[in-house]
DNA sequence: CCCACTATTGAGTCATATTCAACTAGGATG
DNA sequence: CATCCTAGTTGAATATGACTCAATAGTGGG
């Protein structure tokens, strides 16, 4: 019964992102190795042979799957030039918080599972995060950056993950608490870490 | 002509500890699954079919492995009942920075490796990670805590890897100094979380 | 010295990722 | 309108690696 007709014919760049669009519900709801490759073959429509064809590998797929998550979290967060400093900062970081909440299982699997195991999509976070921490360093027109406020920053993109996922987890607090206390944070420990290279 | 000898037997507990130190070396240089079985087993000294029957998957092997890794950084860590509040968190953190300079990839492969897709690693992550919290709060004497306290301090555990890892990354920054901020954004963070709870 | 218990083994089995040579849809060409 | 040809699509065949299990062999106790 299972006789599938074939499938359409597609324009490559189409058929890619189909798949990867496939590939984005599944990451949300299923972890890579926990899916066989014929069952993503299956819920496209398309045989197995055709998804090796557009993903030399399994990891390859994942691997785009997840460049696109990345992509689309860092194009919904992207500053708003008009914006200038703390505006600009608390402008991303609500629109942050709330693609998260929209999106809650694809944001877990990103920063928590995808990380995981594999070098290349641990890299992906990575530059997500390094990302991250650029627009804030540029938001706050930061220049020459010494050492301990790099740190600073970088630790500041952790506190907001972390926040952010407790949050979710538990919904006990007020959106706009969250917000306040992450921006209170990033101001005192850029304090923080100006204030440690004068001793 | 790889023709081994039949390894010696040993006393189960003993077994079982020589594969899991094993592990914790091998989850130090690569990531679960770009190693077989069997070349686990053969730097192991034993058959494959031995090490099935210490740990029925290959993902029950890695579980304990990074169970134990967890165990030994809490363990480090372990607050010193003798000191109080900002003392006691002083030890704890240069213990941990100190912990992390020393075994460098295996954190890694904690922190963001184990985490990766697996249901139950990311679930020793998340222990470790809450009873680092937990810890916090008692250091700090804090009672009854407000969600928005157990965010923030949820947060800064965050904070505290993030940082942390950076400064593996780049060892540019003075270690004191990294404790010193890691320790100014705690207190801060939880006055924020209090300020912000009485808006 | 022999027995019983249990650690150890490795040749199969099975599930899945990956390959590849053959198969068509459908537009271009005459 | 017939034919060709390019490029997307297929699925049977293969490779790899996890996992099973019936057989083997140290070891400690009687």
């Amino acid at each position: 019964m299972a006789t599938r007709t074939r499938a359409a014919r597609l324009d490559p760049s189409e058929r890619r992102a189909q798949l990867i669009e496939l590939g984005l519900r599944m990451l949300s709801s299923e972890s890579p190795d926990r899916v066989p490759v014929d069952e993503i073959a299956e819920a496209a429509g398309i045989s197995r042979g055709l998804l090796f064809h557009y993903f030399p590998t399994k990891r390859d797929f994942y691997v785009a799957v997840a460049r696109e998550a990345a992509r689309h979290l860092l194009e919904v967060t992207e500053p708003d030039p008009e914006l200038h400093h703390m505006d600009r900062l608390h402008a991303s970081l609500a629109a942050y918080v709330d693609y998260v909440a929209d999106n809650e299982a694809l944001y877990i699997a990103l920063v928590r599972g995808a990380a995981g195991s594999d070098k290349e999509l641990q890299a992906i976070s990575e530059e997500t995060r390094a990302e991250s921490a650029r627009r804030v360093v540029e938001a706050l027109g930061l220049v020459d950056v010494d050492p301990g406020v790099r740190t600073a920053v970088r630790g500041w993109v952790g506190f907001i993950e972390e926040t952010t996922l407790d949050w979710l987890r538990n919904r006990d607090l007020d959106r706009d608490r969250l917000l306040a206390v992450q921006e209170q944070v990033l101001v005192h420990a850029l304090e923080a870490a100006v204030g440690s290279a004068l001793v």
